[in-house]
DNA sequence: GCAGACTGGTTTGTATTGCAAACTGGTTTG
DNA sequence: CAAACCAGTTTGCAATACAAACCAGTCTGC
């Protein structure tokens, strides 16, 4: 419909996020990431990232798995059912808003 | 490109605020609108309506225009040259950052 | 003609956020 | 063994989003 931008509006703030919206995406295509594969891709600064985690963490959208290899500790994420279903909600809402939005002309 | 979400990082974020987004939309197409008029398609409180013209206001985006028909005020609002462009380079990354994503299947 | 409801908004208060700088616990290097 | 480094977390702060409370003015009932 021509006005299901609207929808936005009901979108999940919690992915809605930029910084968020990107780790999401990433962990949803790549199925298990370390922090700094994220830190790297995301471009974002590791004070950022972490609370960014956390938060989808406390969500249940993430789960955190940390481990040691060898000596050096490694933050394993991977987005849960809850998160990939929530991350498949929002992008369906942003690909109909922006259908809508590109019918305006 | 299989990336563009990413595109989302840079967007402007007084326009991804879904409140700020519709909107934004809504003055794109209507070239200007009253406030009530706003109140009702947006389904935002006032006070909540208020506040977000303001700030698109300050940045710019909408100049606001305060005049009386007959005894009622009258708060028309409408979108400026800046306003427009905003919109369409967010328009533009939403549109790209929809299609990289569904691409992921 | 005036008390109270209504209109069309704005301001205020609060809780949440996003961010980077500062910190932490541990490891490697010189 | 001190300094630098690594992999993150916590802290502090400024900016937000939101609705409740407020405000100036108008209409309504009596």
């Amino acid at each position: 419909m021509a006005d299901d931008y609207r929808g936005m509006l009901d979108a999940d703030r919690l992915i809605h996020e930029p910084a968020r919206l990107v780790i999401t995406t990433i962990l949803y295509t790549v199925e298990s990431a370390d922090f700094l594969y994220l830190l790297r891709e995301t471009g974002l600064t590791k004070g950022n990232l972490s609370s960014h985690l956390s938060k989808l963490e406390e969500a249940g959208y993430v789960v955190i798995e940390k481990r040691f290899e060898g000596k050096t500790p490694r933050t394993l994420c991977r987005l849960t059912e809850a998160g990939r279903a929530a991350f498949e909600d929002y992008r369906q809402r942003l690909k109909r808003a922006a259908e809508s939005l590109s019918g305006l002309g």
